[in-house]
DNA sequence: GGTGTAATGTGTAGGTATTAACAGGATATT
DNA sequence: AATATCCTGTTAATACCTACACATTACACC
């Protein structure tokens, strides 16, 4: 079992890999990429030994493998059928993002509840009522859904996700969805990181004083 | 100093408080509260305990006064003046999630640098040329700035925002941006709680077989 | 007003996570 | 081919965080 901290850390490891490969570096050794990323070169081959010897003494981290290597850990070889439900504000962004800065979440269903909104394209997809979302999850065999609807109406939508089968939850309604422990979820909750903030400026103020 | 372990509980207690606060409800119990948030008792009376003595034997928390000191606690007793840099969906995003949430950040000053957005206003705040943001930010003694932008622009973006007197920085570009450490910084990597799900949901796979 | 009960505050033990230290293997150089 | 250097993999130590357990205090009820 990988432990929770790691698993957070191993996304910025691929973020500077990728970075790092864009550069055309071919090596890289733990002291250059602590150096790079922040975390200690000991926990940095700490963590990747958890996995397997991705190294080479007197050599380094051929950046190129480490980086394929870390895709497949964080499960980034494949595609993913997504689907995208409350296309607000919000929902739209993270249609865009998702979009532009493809990695394999590919959304093909937006589900709404706004008239207004049903029937309109965006990128190519068309926005459905959220009535046909189960019957779309099912017959298309999608595995993630992302949640963009508001507060009172996330944890419904999460319920027709579960049921319908997906394997995955992305939600960014501020509240702690309930899934069985079969269906993965991951939360951002953009007031929390907001909060977060406050508190990091209140305690950088009174540490001047 | 406060444990990055118990900052990062905070503004989840302050979440199910505001709900209890909400539905009436008067006093908790560690007990009780545990069962909510899923923290167990024990640690939850630690936590509040690294502050002050919030509780009262033998009754419980007052759920008002335990979420207004919270409130404190996170800096989010007063208004903070802020700007946001980069209206594309994100910004625009964001922009109507803080509005309509309104948390303490008010969003006093838009800032793109593309011609067909500037002129243009949501929620009556006129989106200005990102060549005027550190004298608008000087001037007008802004506390916080919101990256929106994309991940070339955002450390020049980030340095403006700091060099005009900024106290923190919400970032939402997907890079690690270097700010003074007189300066609270805060990022929303969206890609890496993507990545974190890719990852659950093959963990969770993998458990299947 | 006395007594039982509920629930906090806190000292301590146990468990994780991080950092330090070093032995050993691979590379490069002469 | 021998040797010095580099840098990993891994063990050991430290620091941190979480959970337990219980003494203590306030409340409520008779």
């Amino acid at each position: 079992m990988i432990s929770n901290a790691i698993i957070r850390r191993l996304p910025r490891y691929r973020r500077y890999l990728g970075q790092l490969q864009r550069q055309g570096v071919q090596k890289i050794s733990s002291n250059e990429l602590s150096a790079l990323i922040g975390f200690t070169a000991s926990q940095i081959r700490q963590d990747f030994n958890t996995f397997d010897n991705f190294g080479q003494q007197g050599y380094g981290y051929s950046v190129d493998y480490l980086y394929s290597e870390i895709n497949k850990i964080l499960g980034l070889d494949r595609e993913y059928k997504t689907v995208l439900v409350g296309v607000g504000n919000m929902g739209q962004a993270i249609t865009n993002y998702n979009y532009y800065y493809k990695v394999g979440f590919n959304i093909i269903g937006l589900f709404d509840s706004n008239p207004k909104l049903i029937g309109n394209t965006i990128n190519d997809v068309v926005i459905k009522d959220v009535s046909e979302l189960e019957d779309f999850v099912k017959e298309n065999g999608i595995d993630v859904g992302i949640i963009c609807v508001g507060r009172n109406n996330a944890q419904e939508v999460a319920d027709m996700l579960v049921n319908a089968g997906v394997s995955g939850i992305w939600n960014f309604a501020p509240i702690d969805l309930e899934v069985p422990d079969t269906v993965a979820l991951e939360s951002v909750h953009l007031s929390d990181s907001l909060h977060t903030l406050a508190f990091k400026i209140k305690t950088n103020e009174e540490s001047k004083k």
